[in-house]
DNA sequence: TAAACGTTTCATCGAACGTTGAAATGATGG
DNA sequence: CCATCATTTCAACGTTCGATGAAACGTTTA
């Protein structure tokens, strides 16, 4: 019995390389997914950058950033909610910083990357 | 002479934690935000995955996806021109492959990552 | 050279996104 | 308890994004 296929077209004859592992968890490829769009955004990866120094205020990052307190505020909850970022109370302010060692390794690798990048492709 | 600021709502009275190290170029900035916008779409990031078991033709790749060529090409696009994924021709097909070692790294961290917030926030 | 094949490009459409200012929230300190 | 301050929410807007199918492209094979 030979293999049928839904559309012929849109498959090779042999697979190349080694074969498949079997397929990541849908709800893990969404989270990670949800996790990369969230620090894929300028705005957001700076304020990412600039926890690497500890925590902050979303006055001091608004007033670093030349952008409104609304703005960085919508900015931090969806850093938040995806979990990149930690946040706790001190007085009047609220401090945010980065949620593990894990978010600090995927900024300084994609920053590291980046340049790379950058250079051999110019 | 007293410090002006342009709107004084927008700061602290006092910076906390440590200092701030000097800001990210904002050139790598966007080039990293790139990056991470690339990865952040599931079906991109499923690309990256499956390529983690080697390099894989766009008809291999549009087949285990249940994707038209077309979105698969596409998709493949965004991940070349963000130098997530490199392509070699070999006979009539073009094979991807993940660029680097940073970007195996970067998958494998995010999907770990996002396995522990999944976790934690149940 | 011509036919066949795998891949890419193009234009379009609806959905999702980010910014903004105004109004609401909520904790703090007097 | 009230006034204040920092932060968040809301709704609206313009922009960007991703999927789709048809057509174009470029290689390989006959």
């Amino acid at each position: 019995m030979k293999r049928l296929r839904v559309n012929p077209a849109e498959s090779c004859d042999e697979p190349h390389g080694p074969r498949a592992s079997r397929p990541v968890d849908p709800r893990a490829l969404e989270a990670a997914a949800g996790f990369f769009r969230a620090a894929g955004d300028a705005g957001r990866l700076r304020i990412l950058t600039q926890l690497r120094d500890g925590e902050r205020c979303v006055s001091d990052l608004a007033a670093a950033s030349d952008d409104g307190m609304s703005t960085m505020s919508q900015r931090l909850k969806v850093l938040r909610v995806e979990g990149l970022v930690r946040r706790r109370r001190d007085g009047k302010h609220i401090l945010y910083a980065l949620a593990d060692a894990h978010v600090l390794a995927l900024v300084d690798t994609a920053l590291a990357h980046a340049e790379d990048h950058r250079k051999e492709s110019a």
